[in-house]
DNA sequence: CTAATTGCAAACGTTTTGCAGCGTT
DNA sequence: AACGCTGCAAAACGTTTGCAATTAG
């Protein structure tokens, strides 16, 4: 049961690795692991609260702790970085809920920008 | 040149409709439209910044506008609504942003949850 | 005449699924 | 025996691309 081989890949990868990210990382100790079983299994331990996910881009992104937090998301290079819930206090779901009729459930509020390394590149990269 | 037709089609669909959803409301006045051409004429537009363009799940969807808002996407049936970016105001991007080191861009902020519909059927099927 | 636009089909990357085999209990 | 877990290959999905033909300017 390779299952709780790619619970703790989830874990000592920590970020937000990709289904693809885990199956590298298993690939050498487990030479014929399947790309399936990976999907299925991080498939599996998100429905059972072990891990979080997250859709970043096109890409599932699987998230070492399944409690609500936010995420920043580099539009240039993609890396996905964590912030704390409570950055985005419960007046502004209030305020968004009741502007929109939705029930906002406090998980996926995901903000776009650049990273500190993707800044820095694109301020070195202007002529 | 029926790219022109692309583009009213997004605004007399209005919402966030998908490539798709042009594709299919535009297939009866133009029986061979390709579903290429509608990808390739929807990506100029945004580029030219006449449309906006969304990631939501794992479907690009189209907005009439292309001035930045953010969006509350109904988890259950994928219904997009928009929110004045007001909701979240500079100060709070500010945090975000010393938190994480990004530099945020302000456009693409999304939160999900249920839509009115969705969370009436969801209150409505508890046993 | 040149450049842009189009249709078709094929490819893409990510994710899911059918099915048979394997392991445990 | 029954069940869950696995591998493989094939399919699904939205999207992109190569290419040749058409159209616009």
């Amino acid at each position: 049961m390779q299952r709780r081989a790619i619970l703790s890949a989830v874990r000592t990868l920590g970020g937000h690795p990709t289904a693809a990210d885990v199956f590298s990382a298993l690939r050498d100790e487990y030479p014929n692991l399947s790309l399936a079983t990976v999907y299925r299994a991080l498939h599996a331990l998100v429905e059972q609260g072990v891990i979080g996910e997250t859709r970043v881009d096109n890409v599932s992104r699987y998230d070492t702790s399944p409690i609500p937090h936010h995420h920043v998301v580099c539009r240039h290079c993609g890396n996905v970085a964590d912030l704390p819930q409570l950055i985005l206090g419960d007046d502004l779901f209030r305020t968004a809920e009741a502007h929109s009729g939705f029930l906002l459930d406090g998980r996926s509020v995901q903000l776009t920008g650049l990273c500190p390394a993707c800044s820095l590149s694109a301020v070195a990269s202007r002529s």
